[in-house]
DNA sequence: CGCCAGGCTTCTA
DNA sequence: TAGAAGCATGGC
């Protein structure tokens, strides 16, 4: 069974391979097969439709459309950004992007996994940690509960090869299950106090709180600074981002790092 | 062999 | 308090 949906100014490829998310698969052009939800989920993009397998429409107003950020009003978001010139540049080369809203725990988990790490290698972690930890879905994974992983040992996660990450997504999830670690008030905190729970967490510095709290938590105005990032600003933003920008810097964050690992316009 | 990867902790001056 | 070394692992 499968449904389709129109969508406009949306790219699943790009939204996918950005490097924001590390639990889909591209099966072929345009076709793309990930968990969500505790759900496998296979999506087609033709031109302005998608095809979706593996949820109904029911799930898709539930959660799929909003995971996506197909309920945001991006036509908004890319006018406000495109008064600068070299947002609007940025925006051009990836237009299809959208900055996905993941479950926070598992977003957490990723990017501490992330650090000084590959996206290729990141996503193989992530892929293990499923298999090995999460729920059996049926063939396919759920990502494992902080409360699951909370239970084992350092030497429990030897299997993952993750180096030493391994105490740190410990930490983390001991941390979480604790309580310590509040979803809701990472919600609606101020930016900084949202981030000093975070980087009480070992392993958890600014790059990867900040990007817990953009992918995981909604904050459009957390702007992690990876090293692209760092390049690209002191190349192309020397002043930092223009004001305006800054309520949704994240959403500017995800378009400028795109630009910056792959327009070739960004140097080392 | 070296360098790099969506960094962070720890040590040092 | 700023800056550099050390850290696991794998791809190139």
């Amino acid at each position: 069974m499968s449904f389709k949906i129109d969508v406009g100014d949306f790219s699943l490829a790009e939204t996918l391979e950005c490097g924001q998310c590390f639990r889909w698969r591209k099966q072929a052009e345009d076709v793309y097969t990930g968990v969500a939800h505790d759900r496998s989920v296979t999506i087609s993009q033709r031109g302005d439709e998608l095809e979706i397998e593996g949820c109904d429409r029911a799930d898709y107003d539930a959660w799929l459309r909003s995971y996506l950020s197909l309920d945001e009003p991006y036509d908004e978001y890319k006018a406000i950004l495109s008064r600068d010139d070299t947002l609007r540049r940025a925006i051009c080369f990836a237009r299809g992007i959208r900055v996905m809203k993941q479950p926070l725990w598992e977003t957490l988990c990723s990017f501490i996994i992330s650090q000084n790490n590959n996206i290729s290698r990141i996503a193989s972690i992530v892929g293990m940690l499923c298999r090995r930890f999460g729920e059996n879905l049926g063939g396919y994974y759920g990502f494992p509960s902080p409360e699951r992983l909370a239970e084992l040992e350092v030497g429990d996660l030897a299997c993952l090869m993750c180096g030493y990450r391994d105490v740190y997504i410990l930490d983390a999830a001991r941390r979480f299950t604790s309580g310590e670690i509040d979803g809701e008030y990472l919600r609606a905190a101020p930016l900084d106090d949202a981030r000093k729970m975070l980087l009480t967490i070992k392993g958890v510095g600014p790059k990867v709180a900040d990007c817990a709290l953009l992918f995981g938590a909604r904050r459009y105005d957390a702007f992690p600074q990876d090293v692209w990032i760092k390049r690209a600003m002191s190349q192309l933003f020397p002043d930092g981002l223009p004001e305006f920008a800054l309520p949704i810097a994240g959403i500017a964050q995800q378009y400028i790092f795109h630009y910056a690992r792959k327009s070739g316009v960004i140097s080392r």
